[in-house]
DNA sequence: TTCGATTTGTTCGTATGTATT
DNA sequence: TAATACATACGAACAAATCGA
């Protein structure tokens, strides 16, 4: 979406974009922040209001600038109810939604076995972190998930970091980091559920469970998380194509 | 998407958009056709070529319109390459993607149970047409699935006319019922293989199955058809998010 | 092959409306 | 109230793709 490409060729609105994206990328300007308005990025630029309008429009459509009318254009937020979402696709079956809790099983330094790095596009034995997690819905283990990510990526990430956040996890990579999730791609499977994840959520040995494997990208779709999820679906499903009441509502 | 309400209200651009989808809805412009030139419309509706040009867009991202530089815009069809796998998320874990073959179990006229009824926004009781298929991938039965349709919307639906279609049956809804599927939602859960799905697929009994359970819309969110899968993940996997391939690219 | 008509794509500029501060 | 910022609407000009004469 954000157009990979640094495309010195193309339309102008997309040079622009991909302009915009480089300074998004570079930390120009933090999370919450405004950008400057349209009127002076078009200065800025040397194009109409409306070439710069078509290049932010579709920023704005992956959810990576935020607008406001009266207010400005602002670096989209992982700690904003309308983004907490779209990174959490579980839903009750009678439909309610809830936000879970995060319990922390275990931290740990390690080195990235091949599907790791496959998936983050690092060599395999490459530094990273591992970090074990259940979580919970209405107050049960419904979720177990293993989370890696290039430790490279997240220097000064320690088990405290991670466990005294305030906020989602990919808001703690943004505001301590400066890596902010974009997207994110998902494979789905049915497994029976291997012994660590039948203990952790409660669950005899073979039930079976969805299993999640998620590629978190950012910028450029620069892979920065590899997370593997083996959810409970007896009393709750994975929505798909909720996409639909994100662009519109 | 389409922006349900007729809305009398709100933008001109919407309330053209809308005025569009009206009569896509009512048939005006067959699949495949091409509608009016943008100048044409722009005339008609008595706006600018601008505002015209934005109420189509969104008709364009929803993939309910395609824009052809040079030639024109057209309705979008269920026959094209670039749609097919756009309701079709199945890939094998190595990344390979192929269209299923589908076969025919079975072809019955029922009525809704409750929870069809629930689905597909019609009283328990409705008469319905049920579908049973089995879906092969490199020659192998991966996929079970049940379709269910409300009888009303395919009048002259029979096991003839379905089993010697040609092409998809979202191809077969548009080009012989004229209703075209231009959206759906799917609801996924890990469940343990109940008889007549390891029948159909060979597999042991109670090994884990992926349901897909979907709902079909046409325009103005209209329910068309609710259909349940299981599918055989040993091999497969189903990507979610795969959107970012479609909308740019 | 060339040319011209048609259609969508891009870019510019301006004016006005609406929400926020 | 006034200033600022995004949203909507209009119109014009040219570019690029397509198609048929």
């Amino acid at each position: 979406m954000p157009t990979a490409s640094p495309a010195p060729t193309g339309p102008l609105y997309r040079r622009v974009q991909a302009a915009l994206t480089r300074r998004l990328a570079a930390g120009a300007w933090k999370p919450g922040e405004a950008i400057p308005s349209e009127a002076a990025l078009a200065r800025e630029f040397k194009v109409s209001i409306g070439t710069l309008r078509k290049a932010v429009d579709e920023l704005a459509a992956g959810n990576i600038l935020v607008r406001q009318q009266g207010r400005g254009t602002f670096v989209a937020t992982h700690s904003e109810d309308r983004t907490l979402f779209h990174f959490f696709h579980i839903a009750r079956k009678d439909g309610a939604r809830e936000l879970p809790v995060h319990e922390l099983l275990s931290f740990r330094a390690a080195k990235a076995s091949a599907a790791e790095a496959g998936a983050l596009g690092i060599g395999a034995g490459t530094p990273v972190l591992r970090m074990e997690n259940t979580l919970k819905l209405g107050g049960k283990p419904l979720i177990f998930d293993g989370i890696v990510v290039p430790a490279a990526l997240f220097k000064g990430l320690t088990e405290a970091v991670y466990r005294t956040r305030e906020g989602t996890i990919y808001g703690l990579y943004q505001a301590r980091f400066g890596i902010n999730v974009i997207r994110i791609s998902e494979r789905l499977s049915a497994e029976s559920a291997p012994p660590a994840t039948a203990k952790a959520l409660h669950l005899p040995t073979h039930t079976p469970v969805l299993v999640v494997r998620r590629i978190a990208y950012t910028y450029n779709d620069t892979p920065v998380e590899y997370r593997v999820s083996w959810l409970d679906t007896r009393e709750h499903e994975y929505l798909s194509d909720l996409w639909k009441g994100d662009i519109r509502e």
